[in-house]
DNA sequence: TTATTTATGTACCGTCTCGCATAAAATGGG
DNA sequence: CCCATTTTATGCGAGACGGTACATAAATAA
């Protein structure tokens, strides 16, 4: 955690420094989310308690960020959307850099529990397939004021290019998708759904670069049956194993 | 957050009610940035001539609207890089949103030329998709302050969503790519250098979804090396028909 | 109880934001 | 020559921006 922006005597760090774990004990807590008095471990810390979950309040940090992206997005709607007033959230989470980044974490995580259950290998390679494209439009379509799209995509489009933490998480999401698209694969053809001779990476391409032009097209309102479409061809292609990746080129 | 509309009383448009055609003049003006004093029109406007060239002043604000987004680039830097003070540029551009269109279309002319020469009807298929991936690679990987990417694809992934005017302009761009993908491969079927029942649809999901995710990737800092792979097999792909699409699915 | 620790709410800082009012400068028309 | 027209430069102003002091409130430890 480098981070070298920001001038001297920041405190944030200092205190993470100072009471040492105390933010992994915070992040241990299950977004559950059951009662907000009871938290997740039995000692109670000492000074006075927060009034607001951690979790949560980042879920909503979250949401304004995936409507406006991060320049956009300023401290008072941020403010205004966890319920925690500036000072309260620059002490719990740090600058506004610095929230982006957690609140990106927290995408990832909630994300990637959601296509966790798509790439569960008790599947087909099929059945596989249709829930990572359902997930994936159920993601990029939902939100209040319109769909909000794939925040790896939108994070790339706007501040990974000139910020080097924020292009990791970018490139690790990145490549997160393509690992474990080619797990996939390389299980169904294990399993004899896919000939041994399957170019797992031409399938690993059309099915991830499907994904990003679902997420570009939801940005700007393309109909979900629109999205479908392509969704099945991809799905399709897949299944079928590029449909015989072994006929010589015809030219 | 995008600011609303605008109030009443907005000049720029009531300029062009009074002057008429001026901006359609000056517009007309080619690309081509012979001279600075030397302009289009051969009659020369009533009062005192501008000191800057419009189209290199929309390239400048490009520039910086590509680096850094609409809502992370101010008027400062714009004013800046474009050597035109505020108001100036304020009455021939009009408020920053009305710029950003403007620079946007300037974006859409110059990519779309430089994409033109790539679907030339006289090269053969194999020659366009080659000219049309590296004239993408080359677009999206170029900048001075890092790979700018697709501006279509980061609009997409900010203003898209919230400003019906932008989003349509990014809703024509993404069809226009289509499009032109779609009419290159109907003539490829027309010359017999694909097979007629080749599935359409397919390849032109398979090279405008690979166009996608290159340019996401190439704002990451994805060393070209990297593009290139994608890039190679969207082509091959493409340039064998999708590798006999009249097969049996397998499933 | 008292001390310590942590979080909260108000209020504020300096800076930057966008847009515009104003007046000077540069051209063509009469 | 003077006027009309258009663009230029200076600079202002109301508000939003990110970030922070400060005093207060609420909990635990001694």
């Amino acid at each position: 955690m480098v981070q070298k922006r920001k001038g001297p005597s920041s405190r944030p760090p200092a205190k993470e420094a100072a009471s040492g774990h105390a933010d992994v004990a915070v992040a241990a807590a299950e977004a559950t989310a059951a009662g907000p008095e009871q938290s997740s471990a039995p000692v109670r810390k000492r000074g006075r308690p927060r009034a607001f979950t951690p979790e949560v309040a980042l879920a909503r940090a979250l949401d304004r960020f995936r409507d406006g992206g991060y320049a956009a997005t300023s401290l008072d709607d941020l403010s205004a959307a966890m319920g925690i007033n500036r000072p309260s959230l620059y002490g719990a989470f740090g600058d506004k850099r610095d929230l982006f980044l957690k609140a990106y974490e927290h995408y990832r995580d909630e994300v990637g529990g959601q296509f966790a259950t798509a790439f569960d290998p008790a599947l087909t390679l099929r059945q596989s397939m249709e829930r990572i494209f359902a997930t994936a439009l159920d993601v990029y379509l939902a939100g209040d004021n319109g769909p909000r799209g794939c925040f790896t995509v939108m994070t790339a489009g706007s501040e990974a290019m000139a910020d080097p933490e924020i292009r990791g998480t970018v490139l690790r999401a990145l490549a997160s998708t393509d690992k474990a698209l080619r797990k996939l694969l390389e299980l169904a053809i294990a399993r004899g759904e896919l000939p041994s001779d399957t170019d797992v990476e031409l399938l690993v391409q059309v099915a991830g670069s499907a994904i990003h032009t679902i997420a570009i097209r939801a940005r700007a309102w393309t109909p979900r049956a629109d999205l479908e479409v392509i969704a099945r061809r991809a799905i399709d292609f897949v299944c079928s194993g590029g449909a015989a990746a072994s006929a010589a080129p015809r030219r």
